[in-house]
DNA sequence: TGCTACATCTAA
DNA sequence: TAGATGTAGCAG
């Protein structure tokens, strides 16, 4: 006997589990994961419909109280159930319960309320509705009266109103409306994200770079074959060209498009040139909006009114009927992974939704992620590469400067002499600068001078930042405390926060340069709608002549005013105690040079550090990407670390440490003990993780290597087995991922 | 006691 | 979500 697990075709919460059915044997053949499937269900066994998410042999449930399934519905297998399939995918792959796994890929449809607005109107004239009510009230129909009276007054109102400000039950108006006296009106209403802005296409014309790509990938996609390609293209190479002549000629197929685009890397800009080349069969996602407008923008798709959607990771999970090609753009970034169970890379997921549609997948970067490199270079992505600029602009000269030459010279400042002699060249001439600092924040942790203590949140074991309220804050939980005047382990009133944060620079620039017009880009400048979008167009229009900020300004902005871009402190992101972090080092160099010299006059780098003979810095100074990966395959062989091997970190949660601890070690022993033939894994930990306490949650985290993915993947899956179905695992949480980006 | 309107429960 | 079940309050 087969049993299938189904998921209901109701999204609310209380449904949002998985019932078993019994399979009858005539529709074994059919009930496929992923297949639409009729149920009864309910105690008046109503049929709805649901899709099969998974098959097994073993009911989980009381036979006598199991229904079978009624119907498999043929050519079922509709967007949702291709979704569903990759939803159990990415289950597979990353570890998640079917239930997150689906969320992910499916939004919530509690939204649809707002999409559709529902409103009441009165039927009948003012006299039969008078007549009714004084009728109600005689029979003590509070309910009706009471939604009568609303409506003699106003003829219509909106459903969400009636029933919470005036508490009228969904019963009482359902039948008042089957007795005639009221009707219920929906109004089907898509807010679309993009303003309405005028068309204006010019055509450009490719340059022999570009054109080579384009016509290599459209003749494979015209012969049918689908593969998934790698181009690297030096920043302001001009890749979102080359993506634009493939959409439309995939668009042309009939087909439908997904672009990527990192969290925060969507400009403005971007937008505009594919609006005006694409118009109204375009839709954007990005995290400002809301619940309702990006599901709006899902059905958009699901319907066939749009071609194309722009997004970030999620916008990866859009319902097209006819996928055709996935875009991600800026491929190397962190963002495409997920911080949220399923923690999956939206790279292999694309991936895989393209092997199930039959499309393409286009990975494009300046600096592509090692991972992607490595198996291009192994021939599993086909590799173009474009050398040289589109437009004027040449790449830019960069200066490498030694801090510790500087401080020898008695130089304290944070601006090296090269830099600033550059700076005041720059100011003189009226051109802009961007001084870069790659580390995030107002200023650093707060220490005592006396005896060394590092001042921590108490419920989060990471150290608290000061900001300018005079307040000690707490990034995770949000925990705050007024700044202390004493050392709370020895009694010193000498402590201070340290750290260099935009805030501080910001003020040493007016110092030094004190003409100078200088906008600042952080987290506190850039907190209303459009932070962001206000404080670039502003540089774009030279309201100022120096751009502070972090990570967030080298992203694909072009400014070509910009002739002097100085990286203040290189090795800041250098020792974030992680594998990927001369990887990030060398991503945020290339990137950040990359915005010097878009323009008709040539560019000029200064990249101050303590470390010039590191190889992220030597070689981001030269632009040589392939030397970089050279040293960095060679550093990850050395040491196993991905993509030569891979690591699954498995977190486990509890509020209580030992609990902690002692699961940890549980989970650790039975992989030692269920692998004892397998040599090829290795196990690290478990040990308290470098975040050790979150929200007075206690995490410890265990580490398993090994060169196969697929032993990785049936670890955790027998993990979460052991998990689920064992006592001891009771009160606590585990987490996995795979190849993670940040540490633990 | 029987009926109605409305509230609450629950699904394999 | 929507049908089944539960309950308060009324009429008789």
């Amino acid at each position: 006997m087969i049993f299938a697990d189904v998921i209901v075709d109701i999204s609310h919460e209380n449904l949002d589990k998985t019932y078993q059915y019994i399979v009858p044997e005539e529709l074994e053949k059919k009930a496929v994961i992923g297949a639409l499937v009729k149920i009864p269900f309910g105690r008046g066994n109503r049929l709805i419909q649901g899709y099969i998410v998974g098959l097994s042999e073993v009911p989980n449930w009381d036979l006598k109280k199991m229904k079978p399934l009624q119907q498999v519905v043929e050519h079922g297998v509709v967007i949702e159930s291709q979704l569903i399939s990759l939803a159990y995918w990415m289950k597979e792959n990353y570890g998640a319960t079917i239930n997150d796994a689906l969320k992910t890929v499916i939004p919530v449809k509690k939204t649809v309320k707002s999409v559709e607005k529902k409103y009441i109107k009165r039927k009948r004239t003012i006299e039969e509705t008078v007549a009714f009510l004084e009728q109600s009230k005689k029979k003590n129909h509070k309910g009706r009266a009471r939604l009568l009276e609303v409506l003699l007054e106003q003829e219509q109102l909106e459903y969400q109103i009636v029933v919470s400000k005036f508490s009228i039950a969904r019963t009482t108006i359902r039948d008042l409306e089957q007795l005639g006296y009221i009707e219920i009106i929906t109004e089907h209403r898509y807010r679309n994200p993009i303003k309405q802005i005028d068309r204006n296409f010019v055509p450009v014309s490719l340059n022999e770079e570009q054109e080579r790509i384009v016509s290599a990938i459209t003749a494979d996609y015209k012969q049918n074959i689908r593969k998934t390609y790698l181009i690297h293209g030096v920043t302001g190479s001009g890749k979102t060209e080359v993506y634009m002549s493939i959409i439309e000629m995939v668009l042309a197929e009939g087909k439908q498009v997904i672009m990527l685009i990192p969290e925060i890397g969507l400009t403005f800009q971007t937008v505009m040139r594919f609006y005006k080349r694409f118009g109204d069969r375009i839709s954007i996602l990005h995290s400002r909006l809301s619940q309702g407008e990006r599901y709006d923008q899902y059905l958009r798709a699901k319907r066939g009114e749009i071609d194309i959607i722009i997004g970030p990771r999620s916008a990866l999970f859009t319902p097209f009927p006819q996928l055709g090609l996935i875009i991600i753009d800026e491929e190397h970034e962190g963002s495409y992974k997920s911080e949220s169970v399923p923690k999956y890379h939206a790279r292999e997921t694309a991936i895989e939704r393209a092997r199930m549609t039959g499309s393409s997948v286009i990975l494009g970067s300046a600096t592509p992620s090692i991972e992607a490199y490595d198996k291009a270079l192994k021939g599993e992505y086909q590799l173009f590469t474009m050398k040289n600029r589109a437009g004027k602009g040449t790449l830019p000269t960069v200066h490498v400067v030694d801090l510790r030459e500087e401080l020898k010279s008695k130089n304290r400042s944070i601006f090296s002499r090269k830099l600033r002699k550059l700076m005041q060249q720059r100011l003189e001439q009226k051109k802009q600068i961007i001084l870069f600092i790659n580390r995030r924040g107002y200023a650093g942790f707060v220490s005592c001078r006396s005896c060394g203590y590092v001042i921590k949140c108490p419920h989060c074991d990471i150290s608290l930042t000061y900001h300018k309220d005079g307040n000690l804050k707490c990034h995770y939980c949000g925990y705050e405390v007024a700044m202390l005047q004493q050392c709370p382990s020895c009694g010193s009133p000498y402590i201070a926060a340290f750290g260099t944060g935009t805030q501080k620079i910001e003020a040493m620039v007016l110092k030094e340069f004190p003409g100078a017009r200088v906008l600042r880009m952080d987290t506190d400048t850039t907190k209303g709608k459009d932070g962001h979008e206000k404080i670039l167009s502003a540089f774009a229009n030279h309201e100022a002549d120096i751009l502070i900020g972090t990570q967030m300004i080298v992203k694909g902005h072009d400014f070509p005013e910009v002739t002097l871009v100085g990286i203040l402190a290189a090795d800041l992101s250098l020792y974030a105690g992680n594998y990927r972090s001369a990887e990030r080092t060398f991503q945020l160099l290339l990137q950040a040079s990359g915005r010097a010299g878009r323009g008709t006059d040539s560019g000029e780098v200064v990249i101050q550090t303590y470390n010039p003979e590191h190889y992220s810095i030597r070689t981001a100074a030269k632009n040589n990407y392939t030397a970089f990966y050279q040293e960095e395959i060679a550093y990850r062989k050395m040491l196993d670390y991905p993509p030569v091997s891979h690591i699954l970190a498995i977190l486990v949660t509890s509020k209580e440490e030992e609990k902690a601890i002692f699961s940890a070690n549980y989970l650790k022993r039975a992989v030692e003990e269920e692998l004892l033939l397998k040599e090829k894994v290795k196990l690290i930990g478990p040990a308290k993780a470098e975040l050790s306490k979150l929200n007075d949650i206690y995490r410890q985290i265990l580490y398993i290597k090994s060169p196969e993915y697929e032993i990785l993947k049936q670890i955790k899956n027998y993990l979460e087995g052991l998990v689920h179905y064992s006592d001891a695992m009771k009160k606590i949480t585990v987490q996995f991922d795979f190849d993670p980006m940040n540490s633990y």
